[in-house]
RNA sequence: GGUCCGGUAGUUCAGUUGGUUAGAAUGCCAGCCUGUCACGCUGGAGGUCGAGGGUUCGAGCCCCUUCCGGAUCGCCA
């Protein structure tokens, strides 16, 4: 019997180990059977390693099992490293240059024929992938981002731990909360009828740990929101979860760099420069029309409502009447694009509630051709073409609607644009701070004021006097950090006098009692000296999914859930069996 | 809740205007092969065309319903 105990990893087998007997343990990648000897790849976490059985070497017996190996059957084996003869290198595999004689050899476990080949080149079908995980996990490329996800989690923990900061645990079963996304609940069979609800965020507790004098807390917490998935949104993400007392916004921004350039420097092994880069959230919107915006490009929106009035294009004058905007965007050199191409940009703004979108192209002999050729003269055409810089071989497209629309659908199209003509550059990190936020934001939906980020920040002071008759113009103690385009995570300075919260409340349309039955406990406890404070929460999926350049986070979480919130492989979620229905005194009616 | 794309062999896909026994590659199985590395050669097995219904002499293909996966809008304080 061999001990299945290794002593080397296969993608650990080079030249320095040539002429010395390795103990090898893994899985059977491919094998290779030539008549008189077999070539067999050998897999670990490490990588691969070429396995040679020759009866030269090894016995008949352990030749002859050699000849079995199928993949991912599960081998240990001893044999020795020998220098491959020059012309048999194999260059695309690191450990190419040499080979292991295989002298023993053991059959651990067998493996059915797989679903998947294990190799990152494979293309299967999501479906495929997520209900075998634990063979798509084999793969190197989720492998590494495993690996590199856990050094990033390690990064932080060390940074966080030397700045003082204390990891406390709060609770994963705690209550409901109004406003925000929706609660995952979970019945309490001790008080039937009663709800726990899974956490969106330790929000509240963090603030109860700064009243409770912790001063300096982090956590890595579990989060939970039953909203719709996306690429980047899964219902259960793990998010650094930070809050400090007596600090303003500049003091944990700086701390939250600092983490940062800390797994930058540990994981990437790249130094950024502190501080970061600091744009308002207006200034954001402004020029990209997004409060996230990607700044690896250019491409930036203008703002074209003062030259419309009287400009000859009755869509244009009448959006300016109407108090709407018309905004635009030079795609430069992208002229040649077709008359398809461009519908195709203007279904894409449509479904961001833009009603069209108009464009103008100068084209290379000097000349302009527009959508609304019958209307642009060539004043107007001179006048936007000085305002967008517009060079011949450049095209400007226009959205003539509200502020909101006009941003978020031209927003939309710059990346779309950037991404289609191969514009957005790799290996890029543009992080930075997008700051003072709206406090209020108003839902069209509930026909009311909400809180833009969540009840608990606090406003500018200088605000303090339109929080009545002007929320609009009110800003929030609020900052994100954003990188590439994508959010990393957001702050603010929270509110920590119960007068104040109080206000808020009431600012938002709770009532006293709905304010009270929700937060008492929190407005109570706001009572008994409440520190002043603020914090951060970022990402860990999404920090981890940028660094190893992932484009879902499917490829940085083990065992994520589909787009329906479901597990293909545990086939989660499930039913229960009456008996446990019975305890928590619940029926269930699907209805029709 | 909406829109779009997809579902055919273990896997990745093709399948024309509705027409014979649904194909390819790869994987799998067997045999041969001593330097392969996506080994090669020969042979073989492998299909509920997601499911249900309809139109038709005839449906993988057309229609309806439905399930599943993905992208996305809404949503995500």
């Amino acid at each position: 019997m061999l001990s299945y105990k290794r002593d080397t990893y296969c993608g650990q087998v080079t030249e320095n180990l040539a002429g010395k007997e390795v103990h090898l343990s893994g899985w059977v990648q491919r094998a290779r059977d030539l008549g008189g000897v077999v070539f067999v790849w050998l897999r670990d976490r490490e990588g691969l390693v070429q396995l040679v059985f020759d009866e030269a070497v090894c016995s008949h017996e352990v030749f002859e099992l050699g000849r079995t190996l199928r993949s991912e059957y599960v081998v240990t084996c001893t044999g020795e490293v020998r220098m491959r003869a020059e012309n048999a290198v194999n260059p695309d595999l690191p450990t190419g240059k040499v080979e292991v004689f295989v002298r023993e050899c053991e059959l651990l476990n067998k493996s059915e024929t797989p679903p998947i080949y294990i190799d990152d080149k494979a293309e299967e079908n999501e479906t495929v992938r997520l209900k075998y995980r634990y063979l798509d996990l084999r793969k190197p490329s989720l492998q590494r981002n495993l690996r590199m996800r856990a050094k990033i989690a390690s990064a932080v923990r060390a940074y966080m731990d030397g700045q003082g900061f204390a990891e406390v645990e709060t609770p994963v079963l705690t209550k409901s909360t109004p406003e925000g996304a929706r609660d995952f609940l979970v019945p309490s069979r001790l008080h039937p009828g009663s709800f726990y609800a899974l956490p969106q965020s330790p929000q509240i507790y963090k603030q109860l740990l700064m009243l409770a004098g912790f001063d300096k807390y982090y956590q890595l917490a579990r989060c939970f929101r039953d909203e719709d998935n996306r690429a980047d949104r899964q219902p259960e993400f793990t998010q650094v979860d930070v809050e400090m007392s007596f600090i303003d916004e500049k003091d944990i921004q700086t701390v939250i760099e600092g983490a940062f350039q800390r797994v930058f420097h540990d994981v990437m092994g790249l130094d950024i420069q502190l501080p970061l880069e600091r744009i308002t959230w207006r200034e954001a919107m402004e020029n990209y029309g997004s409060d996230k915006p990607d700044r690896r490009f250019g491409m930036l929106l203008k703002n074209a409502s003062d030259l419309c009035e009287g400009c000859g294009f009755p869509v244009f004058e009448d959006a300016v009447k109407e108090g709407k905007c018309v905004r635009g965007i030079n795609a430069e050199g992208c002229a040649d694009m077709t008359r398809k191409q461009i519908d195709s940009l203007v279904e894409f703004v449509k479904t961001y509630r833009a009603k069209g979108l108009a464009y103008v192209t100068y084209t290379a002999d000097g000349g302009v051709k527009s959508s609304f050729n019958k209307f642009l003269t060539p004043e107007f055409a001179e006048k936007l073409r000085e305002r967008f810089a517009a060079k011949p071989g450049d095209i400007l497209f226009f959205v003539a609607d509200k502020d909101a629309v006009a941003f978020q659908s031209l927003g939309a199209l710059r990346i779309e644009i950037a991404r289609r003509r191969g514009l957005i550059p790799e290996g890029v990190y543009d992080l930075f701070w997008v700051t003072e936020f709206p406090l209020f934001e108003y839902s069209e939906e509930e026909g009311r004021y909400v809180a833009m980020h969540h009840p608990f920040t606090s406003w500018m002071p200088e605000d303090e006097p339109y929080l009545e008759n002007e929320k609009d113009r009110v800003r929030a103690r609020a900052y994100d950090l954003v990188m590439n385009g994508i959010e990393m995570g957001s702050g603010s300075i929270r509110i920590h006098r119960s007068d104040m919260q109080a206000k808020m409340f009431k600012m938002i349309g709770l009532s006293d009692e709905e304010a009270q039955h929700r937060f008492g406990f929190l407005t109570d406890a706001f009572k008994y000296g409440t520190p002043p404070h603020g914090g951060f929460a970022f990402g860990l999926d999404r920090l981890s999914m940028i660094l190893t350049g992932s484009d879902s986070l499917r490829d940085v979480v083990a065992f994520p859930k589909a787009q329906g919130a479901n597990c293909l492989m545990m086939e989660t979620p499930a039913d229960v069996n009456p008996e446990q229905l019975e305890a928590l005194k619940i029926k269930v009616d699907l209805g029709e």
